[in-house]
DNA sequence: CAATTTTTGGCAAACGGTTGCAGTTGCCTT
DNA sequence: AAGGCAACTGCAACCGTTTGCCAAAAATTG
C-alpha cells in the first residue's frame, strides 16, 4: 500500500506513462518515438526502452485527430462476391502492409449512392481510397477525385488517377483467334452498361470485328454473376453464333454449367471466352479460354500509385495512370467452328 | 465582404459549424445528434436541418477518442486467397453494414505471431474482432479473450465465444456414404496440423471409421491451397486406397487437376469427398462431392454474437457458442469402388 | 572568453467530439 | 404568487497525440 502508488492499470499505457516512466515531457516522448532526429540518441533509446517496457502502442485515433494520417486506405469493390475483386483485394492487402498501412474494405453493393455516400461518410478515416470498379458518373468521380487522393482501377477518367487492365486490347486478340478457329458470327455477352469495362470490351470488339469482316452482336445485358449465366447461354443459343466472348468468367463459368445442363457441347457446338481470368477459370468444365488479367498486380499498383501521391516528396512524380497487359489464355472453351452448323 | 464573414470553408464541417449554424452550444448539438432525448424537439430538428445542410458527419477519430467506441470490427483470416474465407468476408461484411458497422479486414498469413501482433497493434481501432481459422493456442486465445470482445470461428476454447461449423458431424455422413458405395480403404488428406478444425475432421473419421469397421489412414500433412492437391494426389494414389476424403475443398480440386493430367479417372479410380463446399466446388471436374459449410451464416453469426456483446443491454444474454450443421452434398467425385482394383 | 548558432526539451494549444455538473427556463402546485 | 420540480441547455474538462514556439544547454566561432 504505497503511498504514491504505480497506478498502472491494465489499461493501455498511454504516451503520458511512457514520458513518465522515462523523466522526459510527452512531447519529447511523442518526437523521440516518431521523429527520432528531433531528439537526443540517448534520450531517444531511454524513451525507446520505456515505451516496450510498458507494451507501448500508439493510440491511431488520438494520432490521426491531430495529424490528420489515419495510415488506413478504403478499398472500395462493388461486390465482395466476385472472385475478381477477390484478387484486387489480395494485391491491395499484400502491398498496404508491406507499407505499414491497414485496409478498409469496403462494399459498394454495385451502387452509385453508396458508393458516393461511404467514400463521404467515412471520409476522416481513411487517407485515401481504391475504386475497383466504380460506378459513379465522370463528373462525380472527377468531383470525388479532387477531394480526396483516389486511384480508380479499370476506370479512366480525366483528372483521376488510375491503372488501367487492358483488357480491349486482349479482345482483338480473342477475336483473331475465334477468326483463325473458323467462327465468323460472334456474339458478345454484355455485363452491365453502367461498367466502364464493360463498355470498353464492347467498342474493342466492335472495332476488331471490322478489321477482320466479321459479325458481331451483343447480347445482354447480363450481371456479371454466375448464376446469370444461364440466361445468357440460353440466348446466344438462340442466336445461332458459333462462338462468344462474354464480359467475364464469372458470366461465362455460368454459361458452361448451363450448357452443359442442357447437353450442349463447348467448344463443338458452342466457343466461350471470357475475361479476367479469375479463380476458377483454369478448372472449370471445360478449362475457359480466357484474358488473362494480372489482376493481383492491379491491387498492387494501385496501392503504390495512391501511396505514392500521400507521401509530399514523390507526390508531384507521381504517375497519373498505369496500363496493364493482357494476353489470352487458350484453354478448352475453344475449338473449330462447326462447318456444317444451321439454326 | 461582409466584417463577419462566413468563414464557411471547403474543409469538413465539424460540430462546432453546426452549433453555430443552428445557435446552440457544441454541446447541445452533439446530444440532439446523438442522444435525441435528451433535448427539445425542435432543439433537435433545428441541429438537423443546419447538419444536413452543412453536409456535416462527425469525426470517427474524435468520437472514438472519447467515447472509446469506434463502430469497427476486425476480421482476421488466415489467408484472404482462401475462398473459404470469401465466403467469411461476405457474410461479416453484409452483417456488419446492416448495423452501421464498418469492416476491418486483416490477413494474418497462417502467422500465429502476426496474429497476436495485429491484434495488439490495432486494438483501439476495433471494438471488436472476430477470428476466423485463428492459429492461436488455446492459452493465448483466452488471455486475447480476456482482454478485448472475441468471436473465433471453427475454434472451440474454453472461455471464448465461438460459431462452429459442424463438419466432424458430417465427417460421419461423408464415410457412411463412401462406405455404401463399397469402399472399405480410406485415407484422409490433412491440412496443416496448427489447423483446428483439421484435427476435428481426423478425429471424426477416426471415430466414425471404427463404427463402420474400415480402415482409415492419415496422408500429409499438406498446406489447404489448390497447388498442394497435387502432392496430395500422387500420395494418396501411391497409398493404394479407393477413396479419400480431403480437409477441404481447395485441397480436393487441386487433386482433381492433378488426377485429370495424369490420367485417373475420378469417381471410378478413386472417390473424393471435399470440405465446405466452396466457390468452385459445383463446376470443376468432376464436381466436387462435399460437406456444404454455411460459411457465410457463420460469418454473420460471428456478427451477430459480438455485436450481442458488445452492447451492454445484450451482452449477458448473448450466447457463447453457436454450432452450425453441416450436409453431404453428393455431386460426380464419389461413384462405387472397383470391386477388382488391386495395387 | 564572449557572442552566436545549433541542439534539445518543455509548455501549452490545438484536433473534434462527449459528458458530468450546474445553471436557466417554464410550468405546475398549493 | 411563491416555491418546487422537471426538462433543457451550456460550461468546461477530458480523451491521447502532435506541433508551434520558446527557453535552456551545448557547440561553434571570432
Amino acid at each position: 500500500m504505497e503511498p504514491l502508488g504505480d497506478a498502472r492499470q491494465d489499461r493501455q499505457a498511454t504516451l503520458a506513462d511512457v514520458a513518465a516512466a522515462s523523466g522526459v515531457a510527452t512531447s519529447t516522448a511523442s518526437r523521440a518515438l516518431s521523429n527520432p532526429t528531433r531528439v537526443n540518441v540517448v534520450t531517444r533509446e531511454k524513451v525507446e526502452r520505456a515505451a516496450a517496457a510498458l507494451n507501448y502502442h500508439a493510440n491511431s485515433h488520438a494520432r490521426a485527430l491531430t495529424s490528420g494520417k489515419t495510415r488506413t486506405i478504403a478499398v472500395l469493390v462493388s461486390d465482395v462476391t466476385n472472385p475478381f475483386y477477390f484478387d484486387i483485394i489480395r494485391g491491395t492487402q499484400q502491398q498496404l502492409k508491406a507499407s505499414g498501412y491497414t485496409q478498409l474494405l469496403v462494399d459498394t453493393e454495385e451502387s452509385d449512392e453508396l458508393e458516393d455516400g461511404m467514400l463521404h461518410k467515412l471520409r476522416g478515416s481513411f487517407d485515401g481510397a481504391i475504386l475497383a470498379a466504380s460506378r459513379l458518373t465522370d463528373r462525380r468521380l472527377a468531383t470525388l477525385a479532387s477531394e480526396m487522393p483516389l486511384v480508380a482501377i479499370n476506370r479512366q477518367t480525366r483528372g483521376v488517377a488510375s491503372v488501367f487492365i487492358d483488357t480491349p486490347s486482349g479482345i482483338e486478340q480473342a477475336l483473331g483467334h475465334l477468326v483463325s478457329l473458323g467462327h465468323r458470327d460472334i456474339a458478345y455477352v454484355s455485363g452491365p452498361v453502367t461498367s466502364w469495362p464493360n463498355e470498353g470490351r464492347w467498342r474493342a470488339l466492335l472495332r476488331a470485328a471490322e478489321q477482320y469482316g466479321v459479325a458481331v452482336r451483343r447480347v445482354g445485358p447480363f450481371s456479371p454473376k454466375k448464376d446469370a449465366g444461364a440466361a445468357a447461354a440460353d440466348v446466344v443459343l438462340n442466336s445461332g453464333v458459333t462462338a462468344c466472348i462474354a464480359f467475364n468468367d464469372l458470366l461465362a463459368i455460368g454459361m458452361l454449367m448451363r450448357l452443359r445442363e442442357r447437353g450442349v457441347s463447348v467448344p463443338d457446338d458452342l466457343s466461350i471466352v471470357g475475361c479476367d481470368d479469375i479463380f476458377g477459370s483454369d478448372f472449370c468444365n471445360p478449362p475457359l479460354t480466357t484474358l488473362t488479367a494480372p489482376i493481383e498486380q492491379a491491387g498492387r499498383v494501385a496501392v503504390s500509385m495512391l501511396l505514392a501521391r500521400l507521401d509530399a516528396q514523390t507526390a508531384g512524380a507521381a504517375r497519373q495512370t498505369a496500363t496493364l497487359p493482357t494476353h489470352l489464355t487458350i484453354r478448352a472453351s475453344t475449338g473449330p467452328a462447326q462447318p456444317e452448323r444451321d439454326q
